[in-house]
DNA sequence: ATGCCTATTGTACTAATTGTATGATTGTAA
DNA sequence: TTACAATCATACAATTAGTACAATAGGCAT
């Protein structure tokens, strides 16, 4: 069994939930990719209502830190260490950045139309105050 | 392989697949005339249903990017309208660039950090006249 | 050539699996 | 009691999987 619950805790189910998925995660007993239970099949384990899960399981994706879609599942995604050097930083956007670049160029665009066209979407994100749509969580 | 997905993704299989195949159509690397791999083919390399892929070969049926025939296959069209011709890099720019925003995101940028290193590196692409770092010809 | 068989290919429809939305119910504390 | 948070019940929507079918091409015997 993944996770367990002491229901004599004064602590919410859901909070419980996210808690261990979090320390699972943490010990990298979960590791990015893998894909959590269902959320009813961890209900049903857990002897809840699978809304419950339901809510544990948005929690960490409004954290971040997994990724749910319906019809299809919910999976880890990459921890992102919290406070890395912000040298290490650097790099890793820099990195993200060159890999951008080059498949822009491969597709046959030109700088101008590449800076064009990120601007205008990094002005949108700003705006929107999240990454643009394509993958945008739904904050209600 | 021809197209690779990702799970943790917001965004569903027959999405990706979409996307992957216009970027391949975009960058030449199908060209028209090619026949593209069976669903059953493609879905055994992914290890999804078949229907799955089948799913997304019918969109790029309906977007005439490809003609799909019972018992043929499914091949590159031969002539993309010139015009969608443009229109398909332009689509593939902006999904390469909401990817890349998205994942810089995810990673806790900011969209000034962003701006600014998109910015540079664009700066050096343009006094460079190539592409950024790297060879760029990672053709696989 | 003709006809027949078979394998391969895409199609259509349905079922199963998964998460989502919303409101009702329950329990606990003020 | 009342208020509020937690949990549950129900109906829904999106995605993917299962099954049966139809069109095409190629081989082969006649």
């Amino acid at each position: 069994m993944l996770v367990e619950l002491d229901f004599r805790r004064h602590v919410p189910i859901y909070v419980q939930i996210v808690e261990r998925l979090k320390h699972l995660m943490a010990t990298e007993i979960l590791k990015p990719g893998d894909q959590l239970p269902t959320i009813r099949q961890l209900a049903d384990d857990l002897r809840v209502n699978f809304n419950t899960v339901a809510r544990a399981y948005r929690i960490l994706d409004q954290a971040s830190l997994v990724s749910t879609q319906q019809g299809r599942g919910t999976y880890v995604l990459e921890s992102l260490p919290p406070n890395q050097s912000t040298r290490l930083r650097e790099e890793a956007l820099k990195a993200l950045t060159q890999l951008f670049l080059t498949e822009a160029a491969q597709l046959g665009f030109e700088p101008d139309e590449v800076a064009r066209d990120v601007e205008s979407s990094i002005e949108s994100w700003r705006e929107a105050g999240m990454p643009p749509d394509g993958d945008g969580k739904k904050v209600k």
